[in-house]
DNA sequence: ACCTGAACACCGTTCAAGT
DNA sequence: ACCTGAACACCGTTCAAGT
């Protein structure tokens, strides 16, 4: 049977916030809209969120939750080092083909001052898992690379794609921009 | 003889405003907090700035031009490509070891749904610059590379650097974390 | 449990009024 | 020219009151 209309309410919610951050940020987000587009007052959606905090951990925290499973799918076929690479890039892609939207937690990085501890601690996780992950996929290719060299080129190849989407994201969602700074990353041997 | 007292104000008002967009992001500027910064009202802040978007364009437009100037005053010295990198880099380090600042017009990236055109025009400038520069540093080092591939790679550098600093940024400016990123890009010959 | 209206101190903006 | 207070419609938040 169905779940009760709560939960689809708080569902609902989410989903919206989540988009609205991705699109306009933390600090544009009002709860006022945010009940509009649920179909409730304000008031109610302080029932689900008691503080817009609480929503934004809400959010970050299923984020990195969705991110750590997509992930982890993407190593299921055991594809090349390359496909894998052009795959994690194109998942930054479609958020700015679609609405223009870019990672939430790269909009949460640059409104952290606006952010409380709870929430920059789900930040903070997100990268992990994007990290972890990117030094894993490196390991295949450079298993006798020191994981700190390992580690680096991970935290580099996220901050570099965060950087590639937050700047087409400032050019309307311009995917051939991004396409472009993808490229050039590949041809000085940043994704390899 | 001293300029008046307006010009005073009006600059302290830049001032104050730069650096809190930098820190907190233009959505978390506010008039009332500006006036009382530099001592009237958030109206009389209004005057100088008829709207937030005003203040914006005057502060785009004016970090460009610096940018444009401070970039230029690099290649004086015509000094080596390795040094002009890291010259290059370390204008970003500078900006998160002062209170977790980021670049202005980074910010203005990730908050761009918020502001008008003639701010967009001005973000757009201050990356054209960037660019441009970015594209005659690699020239000197690739001869022979097409326009098209020097403006590809410019443009992921910048991208790259900006990337650097926002995830830096939301790990409370952590310029160790940054180092190891620049120490990344440059292995990866990102930036040679 | 879920929702609401009213109130509070905030916000950008406008404007008539001061000097 | 420069500054102000008051008003407007917004904002997050709280809370007593409903069902």
């Amino acid at each position: 049977m169905a779940s009760g209309k709560q939960i689809d309410v708080r569902e609902a919610i989410m989903k919206v916030a989540c988009t609205t951050v991705q699109m306009h940020g933390y600090n544009a987000l009002s709860f006022r809209d945010l009940g509009e587009a649920v179909g409730v007052k304000s008031s109610s959606v302080h029932h689900y969120f008691p503080t817009k905090a609480d929503l934004a951990e809400a959010l970050a925290s299923r984020y990195a939750d969705d991110f750590e499973v997509m992930l982890d799918g993407l190593l299921k076929d055991e594809p090349e080092h390359d496909e894998l690479m052009k795959a994690y890039a194109a998942i930054y892609r479609e958020g700015l083909a679609d609405n223009n939207r870019i990672c939430l937690i790269g909009m949460m990085n640059a409104e952290i001052s606006s952010l409380p501890q709870p929430v920059r601690a789900q930040i903070e996780r997100f990268a992990g898992v994007h990290v972890k992950w990117l030094t894993k996929v490196l390991k295949y290719r450079h298993p006798r690379a020191t994981p700190a060299t390992l580690k680096a080129k991970a935290t580099a190849i996220y901050a570099a794609l965060q950087g590639a989407q937050i700047v087409s994201h400032g050019f309307g969602g311009d995917t051939k921009l991004f396409d472009k700074m993808i490229d050039a990353y590949i041809a000085s041997d940043l994704f390899s």
